[in-house]
DNA sequence: TGGGCTATCCCCCGAAACAGTGATTCTGCC
DNA sequence: GGCAGAATCACTGTTTCGGGGGATAGCCCA
């Protein structure tokens, strides 16, 4: 038997997933909550097994209370709901631990198999957020020139916080020369100075 | 009718999987592969919806595969296999574009599910490898000093490339005093230069 | 009311980064 | 054989960074 509890501040949210649950025989409808504190009050003297919350919530929003509620209660599943299909807010539910995430117009099915999945401890996406995340993941990454290695070992460590001189010194170069790699990195990434390209690099991750 | 290509360099794997899938109606075996290269050349004049792909192989490994499959044949969905469970590889398989993730010792009701989920544009992680993705993202995050609102500001616009003199103006605030927050910066978290600095910030989250 | 923290400002100085311009060797490739 | 590019080394400036030392003012809270 999966208990679920549900967090969503639209009343008609709440109404329709408990209806297209009730018929479930091992799916138990163990409450409710319009917001994060009363979902909290809620799981000081109870517990479920998966929880469905709303994204976008009124207050704290669904993003901060997954990541309180999975702190204080790890063995919870948590399980992202939401009306819209952003690769940004999914990605963020789930580096604070979500388990998933459907969008509120999922079709029954959908909704139970991704019930189950996550209360196996499995991770779930439905398909249209599926591809959302991937097209996100894609968009973010731009076409950058080609680092020779020699300049990729350098910007490592210019990353790790060695200076000219000492990385001059770890791998037998003049410190001119680490230097000239270090002046064709900023022109080949086109970045200003040290901090945009370690930011670039670690955002592109090329180190 | 789902058409499933498997690529593995173990024999007794592809032999298992075959086995498994064998007598299920909606899912049609068009072809295996025991590397990358042999994959390819399948893919030039055959297709298929979905292909099982070992991470770990001689030559080009699953991750790079992967990459390539989905830069070429976008529509294909790759599913990854090992035998092992780690958070590193599955995160660069998903960044390279994979729909799913499961151990090859899971069960048949999982694979089949698997190759459903991933066939129908859904993301999947079996049990095990989800709990340990989600392990893996939780041992990366460090324990951190808190900083103040004003220093993730100037952290922010130092990530930027903008120099204490130009975050100076663009605040309003004496270059000195920009110059304050960075030691600030630098002391709180324990990094030496900008370079590290900004390292750390992108790689926690910071900005 | 006094300590702790944030935020602001100031100065000095050496070391590092950044900009510009130049050069030589070696390798792969057409 | 010649050409492009990588990799190496060199010099000269100016700017910025980073370490050290301070100071003042406001705020919270015990």
């Amino acid at each position: 038997m999966i208990r679920v509890f549900i967090v969503d501040d639209h009343p008609v949210v709440i109404e329709g997933i408990h209806s297209l649950l009730q018929h479930e025989k091992d799916i138990a409808w163990v409450g409710q909550a319009m917001n994060a504190q009363s979902c909290l009050g809620f799981f000081v003297n109870n517990t479920a097994d998966v929880v469905l919350m709303d994204i976008s919530m009124p207050g704290m929003d669904g993003v901060e209370l997954c990541a309180v509620m999975k702190e204080r209660y790890p063995g919870i599943m948590v399980l992202g709901l939401s009306t819209f299909n952003q690769g940004l807010y999914i990605k963020k539910m789930m580096e604070n631990g979500a388990s998933g995430y459907i969008l509120k117009n999922s079709s029954r099915e959908e909704l139970i198999e991704a019930i189950h999945a996550v209360y196996c401890g499995a991770i779930f996406f439905s398909g249209e957020v599926g591809q959302a995340l991937q097209e996100y993941q894609k968009s973010s990454k731009k076409i950058l020139p080609v680092l020779t290695p020699r300049e990729k070992e350098i910007l490592g460590l210019i990353a790790e916080g060695y200076t000219n001189p000492q990385i001059a010194e770890k791998i037998f170069l003049s410190s001119f020369t680490v230097d000239s790699h270090r002046k064709n990195l900023l022109a080949k990434l086109n970045v200003k100075n040290t901090a945009s390209l370690i930011k670039l690099a670690v955002e592109q991750k090329l180190i």
